[in-house]
DNA sequence: CCTATCTCCTGTAGGC
DNA sequence: TGCCTACAGGAGATAG
């Protein structure tokens, strides 16, 4: 469940801690995640400095003085601490310093040393607006709601905050994608903007099913301001529904008043 | 190429 | 109270 907020805010605490300093050593255990890196992703690891940590949708990148990368992603129980972290600890760098990095990850779907993907557009940025983002949606008949969670459509996006999008740009999840006028897609650019941004000042959602905690040990405030995602009644006032069916495999709720 | 479905995994919630 | 099952979801793989 960490999507863009919830990695940004962990680039942040990452760039924070480790920008310059060198890597002593690592461990990945011998039952780490459920995809293994990719052949020599952890090569020449050791020794290198940490140059910097950025990300790209929900993909974390450690950028390293060699040139190379270090690509990490939380899947969707992956959490990063400082410090040692217990038994669902799926890799573990000690940097100068005696600074220690764990990842931390009770489902293993998350990844380190894996390629990037190819990636939609970053959603905050300028390139991605409701003209791009109609662009993206013409002649595709699949529902919108699974083109938002479709990384190479739009990067960073997941279930909770195109929940909420929706429902704020009034668009029902099961509309099929090229149903969506411009003006539709206008608000609902808006809407991924604006949610996400507040969602990145917030530090995040800490709800009760992700338990996600910054690598800090700080929760993320933005499931005060979540107006559908795991209710069962909209910031509207309205009962909401569940999808008959799931949509790209994930719950999805709407208000059947306000969302058409 | 596009879409829908299955799969990985385990902590938690719900039912009886 | 305690056990058992269903469910949650990011993204890659696969079938049609």
């Amino acid at each position: 469940v960490p999507e863009l907020p919830e990695v940004e805010t962990v680039r942040r605490a990452l760039d924070a801690r480790l920008k310059g300093l060198a890597i002593e050593s690592f461990h990945l255990p011998k039952r780490a995640f459920n995809r293994p890196p990719v052949k020599g992703a952890l090569d020449g690891l050791i020794g290198s400095r940490v140059e910097s940590v950025g990300r790209r949708g929900k993909y974390l990148i450690m950028r390293l003085d060699t040139g190379k990368h270090l690509i990490l992603h939380l899947g969707m129980s992956g959490r990063i601490v400082f410090g040692t972290a217990g038994p669902h600890t799926r890799f573990q760098m000690t940097l100068e310093g005696a600074v220690v990095m764990s990842f931390h990850d009770a489902r293993r779907f998350g990844t380190v040393g894996c390629d990037l993907p190819e990636l939609g557009p970053e959603p905050l940025e300028d390139a991605f607006n409701g003209e791009a983002l109609f662009q993206a949606l013409r002649g595709r008949k699949a529902p919108v709601k699974a083109l938002l969670l479709d990384q190479a459509v739009v990067a960073g996006v997941g279930n909770i905050y195109a929940t909420e999008a929706l429902f704020e740009s009034g668009i029902r999840p099961a509309r099929r994608a090229d149903s969506l006028s411009r003006q539709d897609c206008d608000r609902l650019a808006a809407a991924i903007k604006r949610i996400l941004a507040q969602a990145v000042e917030l530090g995040g959602s800490t709800l009760e099913d992700t338990a996600y905690l910054d690598p800090n040990g700080d929760a993320g405030y933005f499931q005060l301001h979540v107006k559908v995602y795991g209710r069962k009644t909209g910031a509207c006032g309205h009962a909401l529904k569940a999808t008959k069916k799931p949509l790209a495999g994930r719950t999805s709720l709407y208000c059947p008043i306000c969302q058409k």
